[in-house]
DNA sequence: GTCGAAACGGACCACCAGTCCGAATCATCG
DNA sequence: CGATGATTCGGACTGGTGGTCCGTTTCGAC
C-alpha cells in the first residue's frame, strides 16, 4: 500500500519541479535543492520517492508526455491517413511537444546513462514507428530510430528559430521519402548523372 | 608569440584527456584533476589553455576528427560516385567515428550549451550535406541536420551492439531514401547539383 | 489509543568545475 | 651571457552539486 503523504508528496514535487523547468534558461539551472525548495519538502523526499536527478526528470517527463498524448486523442481523436501521414503526424507532435518542454527535454536527454532512450515515450514512440516502417522489414527498427533522431531534443533547441511551416514541411519531405511506399527497390541503384 | 612551455602542455594535457577518455567507461568519470594529474600538470594550466571542460573536449575531439579525416583521405582518396554514395560514406565514416571514440563524442554532446552543433566538424559536415542535398532545395538544411542526426552519438551508444552491416544497410537505405533520385515522389526540379 | 513500520527533513559528505595568486619559467635585449 | 619584465605554472581554495544518513515525525492497522 501506498502511505497518503507519499504520494501526496510526489505529486508537490512533480509541480515544483514542472515549474521550475519551465521558468529555467538552461538545463541545469534546476537544481534538487531548489526543487525541494520550491515544494516545501526536505531533499531527502524527492531521492526517495524517485530515486535519484534522472529518476526525477524522467517521472515528469513521463507525467507531460501522457498528458500531450491525451490532449492529441482529444482534438484529432481517430487519426486516418496513409502511413507516411501517421509517421508525420506522430514526428510533428513530438517536436511540438519538446518545442512546448524544452527545457525538461534537454535535462530528459542529458541526464546521463542513455536516458532519452530509457523512457516509456521513447519506447512507445518507436514502437509505432517500426508498425508503420514495417516494409522495411530489418531496417525497420534503425530507420525507426533515424526518424526520431530527427526530432532531439537538442536539435529542436538548435532550430528553434526557425518557422513552424519550415519544420513542418521539412519532416513531410524526410518523412515521405523514408516512409512513402514506393513499388521499387530503396531507390534502383540511387545513381544519376555526374 | 607562443611561449614554448605552453605549447608543450597543451599537447601533453591533450594526449593524456585521451588516454582517460579511451579507458573511461562514462563520459563523465574523466573529471578535470583528473587529467591534470595523467598530464602532470596543475590544473590551472589546463582552464588557462581551453577555458573550460567543453573547451578541453572539443579540442580533442577536433584533433581527432581531423586525423581521422586525414586517414579517410589517405585510405580513400578521391571518392568518386554518386551524391548518395557520397552522403552514405560520409555518414558512415562519421559512425565509425563515434564508435571509436565513444566517450569523447558523447562527452561532447552532453557538454552543454548546445555543443554537439558547436564545433567545426559539425559544421563541416553541415556544410558537405547541404551541398549533396541541394536538390533539395530550402530543405537541404533541415535535412542536412535530420541525417546528422541519424548518427549522433549517443545513438551509436545505443546501437553500439548492432553489426555492422546492419548499420550500414540502414543507413544505406536511409539515404538512398532522402537523397537518391525518386521520379515519383515530391522531389521539385529533382536535378543533381554540379 | 497503541505501536511498529514507513516517510520526513535537513545537516552532512564527497566531489567537481572553475578561480586566484605567489612562485617559477620563459623570451628579449643589452 | 645575465638581468628584467611579462607569461605561465601549480595547487590550495571556493561555491555549489547530487546523493546519503539517521534521529524525529507521521501514518494506518488493530
Amino acid at each position: 500500500m501506498v502511505r497518503a503523504d507519499k504520494a501526496r508528496n510526489q505529486e508537490i514535487v512533480l509541480a515544483a519541479a514542472g515549474r521550475l523547468f519551465d521558468a529555467a534558461r538552461d538545463p541545469d539551472d534546476v537544481s534538487m535543492d531548489a526543487v525541494a525548495a520550491e515544494a516545501g519538502v526536505g531533499k531527502g523526499t524527492i531521492f526517495r520517492g524517485f530515486g535519484d536527478r534522472a529518476g526525477l526528470i524522467r517521472a515528469l517527463y513521463e507525467q507531460r508526455a501522457a498528458a500531450f498524448v491525451a490532449q492529441t486523442h482529444r482534438e484529432a481523436p481517430a487519426h486516418q491517413g496513409s502511413p507516411a501521414d501517421a509517421v508525420h503526424f506522430l514526428l510533428l507532435r513530438l517536436w511540438q511537444f519538446k518545442r512546448q518542454n524544452r527545457m525538461l527535454a534537454l535535462s530528459l536527454d542529458r541526464a546521463g546513462q542513455g536516458s532519452p532512450y530509457r523512457n516509456d515515450s521513447y519506447d512507445d514512440a518507436l514502437g509505432r514507428l517500426k508498425d508503420l516502417l514495417a516494409h522495411h522489414g530489418e531496417q525497420a527498427d534503425f530507420l525507426a530510430h533515424a526518424l526520431l533522431a530527427a526530432v532531439r531534443s537538442d536539435l529542436v533547441e538548435h532550430l528553434r528559430d526557425r518557422p513552424d511551416e519550415e519544420i513542418a514541411a521539412g519532416l513531410r519531405t524526410l518523412v515521405d521519402r523514408v516512409a512513402g511506399r514506393h513499388p521499387n527497390l530503396p531507390c534502383p541503384a540511387g545513381n544519376d548523372p555526374q
